[in-house]
DNA sequence: GTCTATAGCGAGATAGAC
DNA sequence: GTCTATCTCGCTATAGAC
């Protein structure tokens, strides 16, 4: 955000890979991938680097230095993730927990991403850590959403108002985290997919006058 | 578990700390702290040793190596927490629904044990991590305790017999491990301990006939 | 048991050539 | 843009003295 790197001006040439990826987002995925496995802090620059086929201070003219990198990352792939939460939630009310599915679904597609988060989030836990702002107003952003959408659905009826919507919002959340958690560990052991289609089905019950 | 270390014989010196730690367990109390704030992987073994005011090398003595350390750390924390999830669902049915904000009451008054856990799970997701297989069994522990609990509560009528345990009981340590988090990042944002007790009182709902 | 000394590696970052 | 070279640091672990 702040100053961060030299950004390499204009398009890149036609060398980058495959697709139309420049250099710094291919970096940039590939350092998601290894963070997703392995962690912030147990990954070194120069394996992203590598991963990509660039030294490590190739990769240092991109992003100055790894909190950077870091950075460039949690950029580049949240977006995404509340964007997909306000996409679930914009119908309100029971139409929108019926579409709890769809994100274990969409986890269920692309554990590296989940991965990514829980494992960046238990990283940054405490007041100080290099992206702990970021997570603690990612998570109220998150709860922010699915409280509205409650209240929504109190407001036009079809959900009771005897329901704290804030706490129904925390207790929401809090089992999309927690499945998730559970899945990545031991994916065999549970049917996500099936466990959130349960949990929604019961939630509707206890959200319905 | 496996050899790991010389295992100091017999009692301790008159040395030990106020209370009668050994130098030993002192190191460990010193690990669990320092993996609940920093995580293992960012935690030098010499920062623990330097917390106890020994070299590293008399950690060494003790535990081997790092990853000895880090064993005896989840060796002496976590037998209390599968402990206490059974005596919390001992009682079956409605009773140990009504038991859960004890748990939330307990990670309130102790962050440093609730923080380890959640950050060591994290930095063990993958096959051939350290210390992977403990806490894929330790969740595959806590279900099946949770599961037991459900079942109990149908065979004796109090519970519906309608609710998938198996799903029921992945849904509540869901909940628990994702409220967990939340407020372990930001606990300002919400009482854990109300938010846990909105959710036993609706849960007891849907699993009553 | 605890220390000093030290080996040996891998990390992040800078300087400067091409 | 990407490289080689290099600096500096912190870390785990070993060896051996006391």
């Amino acid at each position: 955000m702040t100053s961060s790197s030299p950004a390499p001006t204009g398009r890149q040439g036609r060398k980058a890979s495959a697709r139309g990826e420049s250099r710094r987002e291919e970096l940039i995925a590939a350092a998601a991938t290894l963070f997703a496995e392995r962690g912030y802090a147990t990954t070194s620059i120069a394996d992203v680097a590598a991963a990509v086929g660039v030294t490590q201070q190739a990769l240092l003219y991109y992003f100055g230095n790894k909190v950077g990198l870091l950075h460039a990352v949690i950029d580049q792939r949240d977006g995404a993730s509340l964007e997909f939460a306000e996409e679930l939630t914009a119908l309100g009310g029971p139409a929108a927990i019926e579409q709890l599915p769809r994100y274990a679904r969409r986890n269920v597609a692309n554990p590296s991403l989940a991965s990514l988060f829980a494992v960046l989030v238990m990283e940054n836990l405490r007041p100080g850590d290099v992206a702990h702002e970021h997570f603690v107003t990612r998570y109220r952003n998150l709860r922010a959403v699915i409280e509205q959408m409650i209240t929504a659905g109190q407001e036009s009826g079809e959900f009771s108002r005897t329901v704290d919507a804030r706490l129904k919002a925390f207790e929401i959340l809090a089992f999309i985290e927690g499945a998730n958690t559970q899945w990545l560990l031991d994916p065999d052991s549970v049917d996500l997919v099936a466990a959130t289609t349960a949990y929604a089905t019961d939630l509707l019950r206890t959200l319905t006058p």
